[in-house]
DNA sequence: CACTCACGTGGATACGTTTTCAAGCATCTC
DNA sequence: GAGATGCTTGAAAACGTATCCACGTGAGTG
């Protein structure tokens, strides 16, 4: 209850100034006597520097920012371990906000970052570059995880879209000229993750694949329309909100819609969720009357049954250095990074019948 | 990139003094005129108070920190998007810290909030009161959720432990006077939980009820005595520490050394997992061979076969509750708030047979 | 008219730190 | 021995805000 000592305090029970406690503590040169007394003083003061006045002093604050749609996506949990145990053996705060999948929310979330004078932050986004730009003009070091965000709306023309889903698949990140927002990310690779399941797909007979989508999953759809060549059955490709509500409708009106299909690949732990319970609400067994391949390894994948096949992408892993690379921002860092996925074949998917 | 614009610019350009642009921007008196033009100056240069600044002048950092063991267990998921869905209506950030179940971790991350001047704290406490004292002493506004942190260790006898947990069962939260930390909480009302699913099982038939705890649930695992009766099966009460790893070999070993038990009661969603996969290794059939009941409704709780009945927790309830307590800490704040439980039958339980 | 009172206002201060700057001092070099 | 060089040191100036206090002005009251 009683006020913290201060770097004041110390100084004059040291005898000498705030100027050399402070260079004495931040790692400056000291004699050794003197860096002796002041360190000494300081343990018995129970001296803590606060980090208001250092903070205020550089302008900045230390640490990150953590901006995820749901924590209760295991994936964006799993990423978050990631980035708080970096941050924690780097000492450093991380202010979390999760946005709901809502750009609008999200938008207000950056500004609170922004209020707060934290520099430096890692998303996984939910709106658009241009909800993006304030951040970046505002001078903050912002590293994605995930997935980037998309462009701006460029017209609701859906081929044209498509079309640019498919450009930005030769080169991760896309290129620069196409892409403005000039923001190191770290990402999972999508495409070999989803080339790998469909050619296992492909291998155990099946012809008619869908895929359950969620919102920020454009390269993982243009890596499936990619690996299912050209004529691609689009009353196959569905796509849920983001909430669980919509991911199991979108997921029950794409059994209904078309009994045909024989496997699914589900592109996220959420959609995969939704289309586990849609099959077994609509008596479709799992994998007799429809295989299932879920992106993202979660804990309950093995609890299902039959436990579920999935694309494995290491969540900590990617939270973990995305905080690496927010923090070494001085020097050049690099463009992204893109860490392997893993097919993971349990029991969720079968020859087709 | 380029500087933020100051109180001070704002000043200028209106014509007023610093003084009163902090007066009108915070809601203090001040002639409609002059608001109104201060008001326009400040949003045409797209002024946006730091957060740096008042909080050095108040010493103290808005928001409130989260310490949680970890993310990745759902429970602890959807209490922290409580937290944050009540942080964010009152705009204020809010700073995390995963402990890993660790006290010393624990201990370091209070620091480090402590360093921060966050002076508003929501735990899942991992650390006794020992590791608490120094928040409370540092005038923390501290809520505890899901449950208290035990007393400081009083010697290693069990039976006095046993005791005392018993002692501890007739108030929520307990008497004063057995423990000197006075820190509101925001817990489940675990006793009626856990006897309802006591009684629930004992109407199926089952005698040999066995309890799979973690850390933490000594609320838990007191009540859970409690319903059983007197003479409490030791063998049939069992421990992981928290990681998923020591869940399953807890789980495992209670399956291997009791096959007689009939029915399990896991305390929370992590155990639960383990319990599940023990079982499914060791070829028990749930609910045939074994019935099961675990505490947390989690999402995949319905995608196991058969689905899972659980004792509910309302965790995103608990969390909004606890933010609102940690932010009106003015005035008197209650000591406590217990939240109802609910058993939610669905398939995991069968009568004995 | 004089006096008080309320209110709007701005100058000044403090919050705790880092960093710049110049001064003090000892040592080294020519 | 005088000047240069290096190192340690403390005073002081920021950083951006909230708040205390004093001042001035207007209205209201005796």
């Amino acid at each position: 209850m009683e006020r913290r000592a201060t770097i004041k305090d110390v100084a004059e029970a040291a005898g000498v100034g705030v100027a050399t406690v402070s260079r004495v503590l931040s790692g400056g040169s000291a004699s050794p006597q003197t860096r002796e007394r002041v360190l000494a003083v300081a343990a018995q003061l129970d001296y803590r520097p606060s980090a208001l006045g250092r903070n205020l002093r550089q302008r900045r604050t230390g640490g990150m920012g953590l901006l995820v749609p749901d924590l209760t996506d295991t994936f964006h949990a799993q990423l978050a371990e990631g980035v708080l145990a970096c941050a924690r053996s780097a000492g450093e705060p991380v202010v979390l906000g999760s946005t709901g999948g809502d750009p609008e929310q999200e938008s207000e979330l950056i500004g609170m970052l922004l209020e707060q004078s934290v520099d430096r932050l890692i998303a996984v986004p939910s709106g658009d570059e241009e909800t993006w730009a304030p951040a970046i003009r505002a001078g903050m070091t912002v590293v994605f995880a995930d997935h980037l965000p998309p462009g701006p709306a460029a017209g609701d023309d859906p081929a044209a879209t498509a079309m640019t889903d498919l450009m930005r698949l030769d080169g991760l990140p896309p290129a620069p000229q196409s892409r403005p927002l000039d923001v190191p990310s770290v990402v999972a690779d999508d495409r070999a993750g989803i080339r790998t399941a469909v050619r296992y797909l492909r291998g155990l007979g099946h012809k008619r694949i869908a895929f359950l989508g969620g919102p920020g999953q454009d390269r993982r759809v243009a890596a499936f329309r990619e690996a299912v060549g050209s004529p691609v059955d689009e009353e196959l490709v569905v796509f849920g909100t983001g909430s669980r509500d919509s991911a199991y409708a979108a997921a029950s009106g794409l059994f209904q819609s078309r009994p045909d299909l024989t496997a699914v690949l589900a592109g996220g732990n959420v959609l995969g969720e939704a289309a586990v319970l849609a099959a077994r609400e609509l008596d479709l067994r799992v994998p007799r009357d429809v295989s299932l391949v879920m992106y993202d390894d979660v804990p309950w994948a093995e609890l299902c049954s039959p436990p579920l096949t999935v694309i494995a992408q290491p969540g900590r892993d990617m939270g973990y250095r995305a905080a690496e690379l927010v923090l070494r921002s001085g020097g050049r860092r690099p463009r992204g990074v893109v860490l392997p996925t893993e097919l993971i074949i349990r029991g969720s998917c079968a020859p087709r019948r």
